[in-house]
DNA sequence: CGATCACGC
DNA sequence: ACGGCGTGATCG
């Protein structure tokens, strides 16, 4: 066959429009993206670790590789997949069709973005996939139908094992397909739409029976932020199968104008009812809403509770909520609500994204649903909450056969209803610090601009783009090689790890240096403080404050696959430590008033703690019951393991040369003695350095951290950083045996299981990682050498997965006891942010011992009373005069 | 929109 | 390739 030129990707592959291969009689062709290097290389389609992926995909979902045809959609390896381009799509179509209609397959199943792409003009896989459409087009004379199923390309999932379920998934779908034809897809009951004030009775009088005994509920807003959008359209379904859409705002002109005839009348209807009925509308919610005896069903249940109370139509309670259930369930899924439905065989068609086709992201900023035409709204909503009506119950069993739902009901739940009202109270920020901050950091940054130009003699030179900074680096012959700057993908590395080795030298330093302030300064105003430096838009944290100064931050409780929450928009989890000459970021967060005080409470070494117990390691317990300083203690056995200390030296020499008297249990007498001892003994030795290294390696180590990575943190080699750990594991013979127990049960099983009984599931990447090693391959070492580096990160996951999980599962419920105790004993304090380990809260200054003595009772906890390995975790708290790490009190 | 970088526990 | 779990800003 002649060569293909119709784009530019004939110039630059070595193999020009590689054919599809396969069954010539298939019941499925699979359309992949495009070729990848191997097959470039040899000049056909499903080589290499692609074939592998893909064979073992259909292994999984029972289809037999000898009945697919397989293809894609663009013919020549382009040089890089980002840079595909619609041409290079167009200019392949022909192809692709052609195929479709030659190769006559019953199902066409599009694994990729562009294969997708190619097909249906969406450009985008994630919310199509697993879904049927039909694909329908004339060839020539001939008219041309053919089902069609995206999901998502085997590329994809080459590194990322989270992908394999869906495809498999998808897979399996279509196998299905073939033997039994298109799914039936899940029927919508009849629903209501509050059209006039009969409806509105009604809605009251089927939502108000006695026949009712829970109903889901879900809101359609204007966005995302309780103190600044609002609610449009309110959704319930009840155990009866009684659905109701309610709309509770008008629409602007600018949503009807796109719609057609239909549904503008539609849309005038509803704005006459609401603008004449709005108060008896929103009056009649509040009384549904009200309702105490029966149950509410949600489906992320914080954003429509929160939504409601601030709009005054409040939900009597949270009862039960679908997406954290669906957390528990399968950790690593997404969890939205037409994922988890279609993956339970409720299955609605691709019901969601269609409905987006009607948004243009250009006129419109914001995607929100009230830009859609009402009729389709009001399906939309009709199908989440019948949906969310047919979860619950499928979830309460899923949890029920996991041993999962007491676990569920009695922390996550509650913790999720705790969470609602703390992200709705929010912080109270400090406008006026903040202002001060940018107008330092300003300072600073524009100084270190205008340093950086005149240093460069570059007008425009920006040092916050690592191309630039490579570009001036390259016609400086600045020395990379010869220091071992590491490369990246786009050039040299530009982090300040790699920029802080040429600080040493007066010839190359002057630069880097600036470039590292710079950085911070630039990072500190762009997140923290009023945004980007020149910017009129409010940024940083500022852009999140309410009317009333408060920052409330979304608390995610299922995002992180390990139990613990996540904070974003913003994240109050990840505040800077202080940095010199800078007011103190974290005091951006104030008490409400002169009347109040902050407090913070943490986990003294929870992690600790965990391993203690789960390892049952009989040193580390012992350590932890006699109060020893951990970090102290393991850098003293360390040295002596490793000979980089002198024999002589005690644990109480080292205690008294890193910590003040004070922190420890010694008289002033023995610790001035043993500070003379360690004195002469090793008179240059560097102690707090010793102590921080030691510290380095426990955390590490809990985080799978490895003797290459040691090595380069330490300046050691790596057979002395593996010497290192092994010292390490040597004084702690019980870890090493415990580690070695959960990455075997990891391995085998495919999970493993928390205190709680959660589990963190790697089935995908094990089911792949046996699948590889059991195949003959000894031939491609190449493709186990790669299933040997997921192996080793499933390792560092499985091992970490029970100490962060862990000690989460120690700070949720105690969490949850102060919380509860602060209720009990009507003090009005209340928790404000949850850090991992640690709350910050705020209280009456007038109530503060009493908040003290509930931390000091509700939160240490002992393990194992009673027994030999009893153990007490302890917290450290503070209570602060004005400002969080501001001047402490005692209390 | 993915890669890189910086920050927290 | 080489440290677990995250969020967010910026660049090209």
């Amino acid at each position: 066959m002649s060569k293909c030129v119709d784009c530019n990707l004939y110039n630059t592959c070595k193999s020009n429009k590689i054919d599809g291969v396969g069954s010539s009689n298939p019941d499925i062709m699979i359309v992949l993206d495009h070729p990848a290097r191997v097959e470039d290389n040899f000049g056909r389609l499903i080589q290499g670790e692609i074939k592998k992926k893909l064979y073992y995909f259909l292994k999984k979902a029972g289809i037999n590789p000898a009945d697919v045809f397989f293809t894609s959609a663009i013919r020549c390896k382009p040089i890089n997949p980002s840079d595909i381009k619609a041409k290079n799509i167009n200019a392949c179509r022909k192809y692709l069709l052609y195929d479709i209609k030659e190769v006559k397959p019953k199902i066409v199943i599009a694994m990729g973005k562009y294969a997708h792409w190619a097909l249906t003009d969406k450009q985008s896989v994630r919310e199509f996939r697993g879904h049927f459409d039909e694909l329908s087009f004339n060839y020539g004379k001939k008219e041309i139908k053919v089902p069609i199923m995206p999901s998502f390309g085997v590329n994809a999932s080459l590194g990322k094992w989270e992908y394999d379920d869906y495809i498999i998934h998808d897979l399996k779908k279509a196998k299905k397909f073939i033997s039994q034809g298109l799914p039936k897809l899940k029927e919508l009951p009849k629903f209501k739409t509050v059209l006039n004030l009969k409806d509105l009775a009604e809605f009251e009088e089927t939502m108000m029976s006695k026949e009712v005994k829970w109903s889901t509920s879900d809101l359609e807003t204007t966005g995302f932020k309780f103190f600044k959008d609002a609610p449009f359209m309110h959704g319930y379904c009840t155990n009866n199968d009684d659905i109701f859409v309610i709309p509770t705002l008008t629409y602007k002109k600018h949503h009807i104008k796109k719609w057609d005839k239909e549904n503008i009348e539609r849309g005038r209807v509803i704005n006459r009812f609401v603008k004449e009925h709005r108060l008896k509308i929103m009056a009649t919610i509040r009384r549904v809403n009200a309702r105490k005896d029966i149950k509410w069903i949600f489906h992320n249940g914080k954003f429509d509770v929160n939504f409601a109370r601030y709009h005054k139509v409040p939900y009597s309670d949270l009862s039960y909520d679908t997406l954290l259930a669906d957390s528990l369930i399968d950790e690593n899924k997404q969890h939205a609500l037409n994922i988890c439905m279609e993956y339970r065989g409720l299955d609605f068609g691709a019901y969601d994204s269609l409905n987006w086709q009607y948004v243009n992201k250009d006129e419109d900023k914001q995607k929100t649903y009230q830009n859609i035409p009402p009729l389709i709204c009001e399906r939309y909503l009709a199908i989440d909450v019948y949906g969310l009506k047919e979860m619950f119950p499928i979830t309460v069993k899923e949890l029920k056969a996991d041993g999962l739902y007491d676990h569920f009901m009695q922390v996550k739940m509650k913790a999720l209803k705790l969470m609602t009202g703390v992200e709705y109270k929010g912080v109270k920020g400090d406008r006026k610090l903040l202002s001060e901050i940018n107008e330092i950091l300003t300072e600073k940054i524009n100084s270190l601009v205008k340093e950086a130009r005149e240093y460069t003699k570059i007008e425009d030179f920006n040092m916050g783009s690592p191309q630039q900074l490579n570009k001036f680096f390259e016609a400086k012959n600045f020395p990379m090689e010869k220091l071992g700057i590491k490369q990246t993908k786009t050039g040299y590395s530009t982090s300040k790890e790699e920029l802080e080795k040429f600080i040493k030298f007066k010839k190359w330093g002057v630069l880097p240096k600036i470039v590292i302030e710079y950085k911070k300064y630039t990072k500190l105003a762009g997140t923290y403080v009023e945004g980007k430096i020149g910017s009129d838009e409010d940024g940083g944290m500022l852009k999140h404050f309410d009317q009333n100064d408060r920052i409330h931050t979304n608390f995610n409780l299922w995002t992180p696959r390990t139990g613990r929450y996540s904070s974003n928009k913003p994240s109050l989890q990840v505040w800077p430590r202080p940095v010199k000459g800078l007011p103190n970021i974290r005091n951006i967060i104030i008490p409400t008033d002169e009347n109040h005080m902050l407090f913070e409470a943490d986990y003294r070494a929870v992690e600790q703690y965990v391993v203690a117990l789960l390892s049952k390691d009989p040193v580390l317990t012992k350590r932890l019951q006699d109060g020893t300083d951990i970090h102290t203690y393991n850098a003293v056995e360390l040295g002596k393991k490793l000979s980089t200390m002198p024999d002589e030296i005690t644990y109480n020499m080292m205690l008294s040369m890193v910590k003040d008297l004070e922190e420890t249990s010694l008289t002033e007498e023995e610790y001035l003695n043993y500070q003379k001892q360690a004195k002469e003994i090793a008179p240059d030795m560097d102690w707090k350095e010793k102590r921080t290294q030691a510290k380095t390696i426990g955390f590490g180590l809990n985080y799978g951290k490895g003797g290459h990575s040691y090595s380069e943190e330490f300046g050691i080699t790596e057979d002395e950083a593996e010497e290192m750990i092994e010292a390490y594991f040597s004084i702690y013979k019980g870890m090493k045996k415990w580690r070695k127990e959960v990455i075997a049960e990891a391995l085998n099983e495919g999970f493993i299981t928390l205190p709680s009984g959660r589990r963190r599931r790697f089935h995908q990447a094990t089911d792949w990682i046996n699948s590889r090693y059991a195949s003959d391959d000894s031939n491609e070492s190449g493709l186990i050498w790669q299933a040997n580096n997921l192996r080793q990160s499933i390792e560092r996951q499985a091992s970490n997965a029970p100490i962060q999980g862990g000690a989460h599962e120690v700070f949720e419920p105690a969490q949850i006891r102060v919380a509860k105790r602060f209720q009990k004993e009507g003090i009005k304090a209340r928790i404000m942010l949850s850090i991992h380990d640690g709350i910050i809260g705020e209280c009456l200054r007038t109530d503060a011992e009493k908040v003290s003595k509930i931390l000091s009772e509700e939160m240490p906890v002992t393990f194992n009373k009673g027994t030999k390995s009893e153990l007490t975790l302890d917290i450290d708290k503070d209570f602060y005069k004005w400002e969080w790490y501001g001047e402490t009190v005692k209390i």
